[in-house]
DNA sequence: GTGAAAGCGCTAACAC
DNA sequence: GTGTTAGCGCTTTCAC
């Protein structure tokens, strides 16, 4: 392993010189400059992160701390945060678990974004206080170097009811994923908003938690009723799939006997018929907004923090 | 931001009793061991990474760099990899491009798993000579500090062909992924060993991508064929769905007209009808054996590196 | 059992 | 324009 001490020997000048180089300051001119950067990479010299992290006290690196690899919603998400701090010059890492708590309390990165709910809001908190600004994207939370960058769940799920009550629909059920989560709760609160305003009450509720099997298991308890709503509206895809795989595998059919809908528009989405109809966000797209928030944040700039519009898809599913 | 410093202040002792006991060094008796951790933890203090890398000159972090984040194949791998890390103390990042190129030249991890295309051979041998061990899994390349952990595409292909032999299908098609890759290579030497063995010719080949539109467009050049294959074996399960759904879009029925087959077994080769046969790996065991093989390499034990075996996952499509 | 001190590889203030 | 040097926050050797 070379240091900057072995370039500096090869180059013949000290080691603040090649400092200066390497990180294009003014004071050195070209020719020397470049000489120095030639005999660099000439002995494979690179800095080591460790070195400079410590001196500068910064990393130039963020972190987005997930729950696990597997979610049908990330990857886009991911990668548009990647490409606007890449372009910007920052290193992007993504951990899961125990391996994002190392990483945040020991300040392995300068701001960090998080959407893992096994991270609770007091663990947060914590660690957010020894931290740089941290942007939560899985719920709402307030406190020094907290920022909260959600979609506007109410929003999408207020337009999407308003659709569906104006196609005629008025027995309508909703089916909740997990209870008490921002997810469930805006997008429930959406829906009621766009009931009320029409003074239709809702039908009947029924109580999943995000997957596909609690959509099976909430088909199977709609089948044994005889009197069934005309219009399903779903906290999201997931357990929409479910509910409409078990009602279509016991001769129901969608949308003439019974109308659907999701949220989230997964992939699979579109490939059952009919197709689901369901909100969309363009999760590339607010990758780039988030990580363009962060950098502004960890440049100190003021900040205007909007929420993420969702897109309406509607297909055959009602 | 407390340092080791502060909690020696409070803690009425020198900075290098606080690490002994923040290191569970068993010279400190556990009286004091305790005291110094709560009052460590009292004021929030947690070790900087940065100043710990540099001077242990280690982090405990092992990187995965992967291509993007889209691969329907890399979750329960990532998940895998990181279940063993956490046991093992180590701390996983993950990332892609450009910041994998930052994380491995300057040293942010001890080690790196590689399943990323777009790091060429040659920046690879040259970021390894800098580095510590290397696994690569998308490729074959013998260099210091690299090592391969590969699926054996050849064993498991082989025994698929075997397999569609002794159901007696004869007029078999092969379908290239992109040509020179070690998948498409090492999948297609399987196909054609079990071919030889029963002296048997290929009776076409066909040309694609590794995507669905590549699947596609085969389909549709297939259409226009008078003398059809019986069937089709594909280098990957993605090119198959594409093929699959252009043959029976056009009244085509698998498997009684031509019967088909993948690889990778990704979710959507059960949910389309026929269900697709195709070759699974295990990649949550698998990326359990990479991190084991890794971690083994960081010690400097002796390591026996084996290629995982695919599983024959025979379903409805041949 | 505890402390003083050296030093990991850099950056940047300061001197010339 | 270039060099000397202090010091970032730790770990660890050595002394007591």
């Amino acid at each position: 392993m070379s240091t900057i001490k072995d370039v500096a020997k090869v180059a013949g000048c000290s080691i603040s010189t090649v400092s200066y180089a390497l990180n294009n300051d003014k004071r050195i001119p070209d020719i020397t400059a470049d000489r120095i950067k030639k005999i660099a990479s000439e002995i494979g010299y690179f800095p080591s992160a460790a070195a400079r992290n410590l001196k500068k006290r910064n990393t130039d690196t963020v972190l987005v701390a997930i729950s696990d690899f597997g979610g049908p919603v990330y990857h886009e998400l991911l990668d548009g945060i990647h490409f606007q701090l890449a372009k910007s010059g920052y290193t992007m890492i993504v951990s899961t678990g125990i391996s994002s708590n190392n990483l945040l309390k020991e300040r392995s990165a300068d701001g960090a974004v998080i959407t893992d709910i096994h991270i609770s809001d007091q663990s947060l908190i914590q660690l957010a206080k020894n931290f740089r600004p941290i942007i939560v994207l899985d719920r709402r939370l307030k406190d020094t170097n907290i920022y909260n960058m959600t979609i506007d769940n109410h929003k999408a799920m207020y337009c999407l009811t308003k659709d569906i009550l104006s196609k005629g629909y008025f027995k309508i059920g909703y089916v909740h994923g997990v209870k008490d989560t921002y997810d469930n709760q805006t997008r429930y609160s959406g829906f009621l908003a766009a009931l009320q305003e029409k003074g239709i009450k809702v039908f009947r509720e029924y109580y999943g938690n995000f997957t596909k099997p609690s959509g099976i298991m909430i088909g199977a308890e709609l089948l044994k009723d005889s009197n069934l709503p005309d219009m399903l509206v779903c906290a999201n895809d997931e357990m929409a799939l479910g509910i409409m795989e078990t009602l279509q595998k016991n001769g129901k059919i969608i949308p003439s006997d019974i109308g659907i809908s999701g949220f989230d528009d997964i992939d699979l989405s579109s490939y059952v018929n009919p197709q689901l109809s369901s909100i969309k966000v363009n999760h590339f797209e607010w990758g780039k907004t988030i990580a363009l928030t962060l950098i502004k944040l960890l440049k100190e700039e003021e900040v205007d923090i909007h929420k993420q519009e969702g897109i309406i898809m509607i297909r055959g599913s009602y």
